[in-house]
DNA sequence: TCCCCGATTTAGATCGATCTAGTTCCTACG
DNA sequence: CGTAGGAACTAGATCGATCTAAATCGGGGA
């Protein structure tokens, strides 16, 4: 409630001031800061220079208070230090940056608990939407409870728990997580692969489902079948995925290739890998997701699926200003492709 | 000015929807919110009920409208990508909203025109402070006027170019670039090199001058040279590192080892090198700068100097909570200390 | 009985902008 | 000369909270 600390601002110059100062009306000065074409030339550039000479700084907070606006739209992601939630915080920030949108920023960890919090607290300062990367465990209905029916919002590439029709009315941005998992699974067959693991991630996560069905369908449709250690659980980091590599090494048919939930998960396979004294694209293939920067300069550099996340947070910001212009606009669902990238850590067999 | 765009935002409940659902005042219900002990308890209860009946959300700008104050502070930083000001990033978000207030984001993409811009779309929504990492050529008179004098600052990392006294009044958290790199030559000259590079960053940061500096010293107390073509600037990128690579090789003398700005840019290099099929770690040595999380995990793990970005985020937003708590107190300079964390990548001199 | 007191509650002004509904001042036209 | 119409400007209410100053109420003491 209203219970946070804040902290004193000074005395700023406001209109009244700008106003007092050359002798017209606080709403001729609200005009021309609007660059209303209804005051004349000569007391607009009047007021110009009166606003310049007390340095005047437009207070967008007590405008929004009248105007039953906002400015401000928050980002909520599950963890800024994994370069892929960076990188699309970084494409959200610079798109609504662009649109005059200031970016409120909270962060997860992963934690549904945390999310709520967080999610109360930003919606205290009265964005105007919100971008949603949803935390494992996620339910539509806390989140809904906690933002309001009204509030746009846009799921960026997880869905929440719980009854899809409760929140079927906010924008989504989901990448093409199944075929691509597909892809990666058939361009390791066609390797000469027969062995393959699916590894890391949490299968409480849609999107983690989704990668692994991906996988399953490449591997049935070429008749191969999947041994149970083949999928190992890891929290989709690089140092629990490191941590989780034996257990890959554990049953008798060992795999000698597989498709990483993400590209964090793989770098940490790769890792995994050198500390057992075997070389990632020589010994044993892997394959990612996501392409982050790192992908392309790791030792071996990745094969992963692209999903370009900067692109992706520009996307979910344009997603979410067009929603803000046409309200009433029906629901949309983007898919986001993605695509191949072949590097080294994908070897043949050998 | 007021020309940009923004958001409608749905009718909300109010102060007065509440106050008039339970048949009391307007302040009664503030008293209520801010958890007055003015109130009786029968009332209170009445009000909670009736807040949680109605779905009530805080307006948090409307009262710090009244209140002439601020639940939001503003940070800045060079580009979000890198996972040194990710990590940054992150921590400043935990340390402020453990505080109650929110993070306005601003990306600069190590343009002071940008910068600019970013600054002046930031102060418009009216945060209680600033926490800015300066890009490249950021002066101190630009920076200040589009903050104002009064607007509470935390530098970050570098120094503003342009007169100290300027902004003398600002807080500043800095690395101990100097030492630190001091340490890592010092480490490098023990293991036998002599021929030893400073490799990366742009002279025009106070942070780079800073790192040769610590560098150059070194290698003089230790009466070895240095040849002209073993200061190699680069963009601090990974992508820009690896390009410049081969600037290193072009002299007669050729470095055994090198120094790096940081280690965006030392993993570039260790790109850079395996592209000439050395293997850092093997056949040249390299230390790195922040210790970011991928130092630990490439291949090989990189000897750098721990910044813990993460708690130096925690540590800006800290000094500017102090700050915002003691507006007279003097201006405090913290440099943060670093350790040199040595990994695989500075082997012996072979 | 009257006044004072502490405990509660509240009316109304206020923060800095915007918006509505005018007003003022010209010029032009019948 | 009266007035219609347009250009330029403005008084005052308003957004949703907080704050000040004062009102209300019940009981206790003189």
């Amino acid at each position: 409630m209203a219970t946070e600390s804040s902290a004193p601002v000074h005395r700023k110059t406001t209109l009244s001031d700008i106003a007092a100062g050359c002798g017209v009306s606080r709403a001729t000065v609200s005009l021309v800061l609007r660059g209303s074409p209804l005051v004349n030339q000569r007391t607009r550039t009047r007021v110009e220079e009166e606003l310049r000479r007390q340095g005047y700084v437009y207070n967008r907070a007590a405008a929004n208070l009248r105007r039953r606006t906002s400015s401000s739209i928050a980002l909520v992601v599950n963890e800024l230090a994994n370069p892929f939630f960076a990188e699309f915080a970084a494409g959200v920030d610079e798109a609504l940056g662009k649109a005059g949108f200031v970016t409120l920023l909270g962060s997860t960890g992963e934690s549904a608990a945390r999310e709520q919090a967080v999610l109360g607290s930003l919606i205290e300062h009265g964005p105007g939407g919100i971008i949603l990367s949803p935390a494992e465990g996620s339910e539509a209905r806390d989140v809904l409870a906690a933002v309001g029916a009204h509030m746009p919002v846009v799921l960026f590439n997880r869905e929440l728990g719980g009854p899809a029709r409760q929140y079927a009315h906010w924008d989504r941005l989901m990448l093409d997580n199944q075929p691509g998992t597909r892809l990666a699974t058939e361009h390791l067959i066609a390797r000469g692969h027969r062995r393959i693991a699916f590894f890391g991630g949490h299968d409480d996560a849609s999107s983690t489902r989704e990668r692994y069905a991906g996988y399953a369908q490449a591997m049935q449709a070429a008749g191969l079948p999947i041994a149970p250690h083949w999928r190992v659980q890891s929290t989709p980091t690089r140092m629990d995925a490191a941590r989780a590599t034996p257990a890959l090494f554990e049953g008798d048919a060992v795999p000698t290739a597989a498709v990483c939930y993400n590209d964090a998960v793989a770098l940490g396979l790769v890792l995994g890998l050198h500390q057992r004294g075997l070389q990632a694209g020589r010994d044993f293939a892997v394959t990612g997701f996501d392409d982050i920067a790192e992908a392309a300069m790791s030792v071996p550099p990745l094969t992963t699926l692209s999903t370009a996340p900067r692109a992706r947070g520009r996307q979910a910001a344009e997603i979410l200003l067009a929603r803000l212009r046409d309200p009433q606009a029906p629901a949309s669902t983007v898919i986001a492709p993605v695509e191949l990238v072949v590097r080294e850590s994908s070897c043949p067999l050998s």
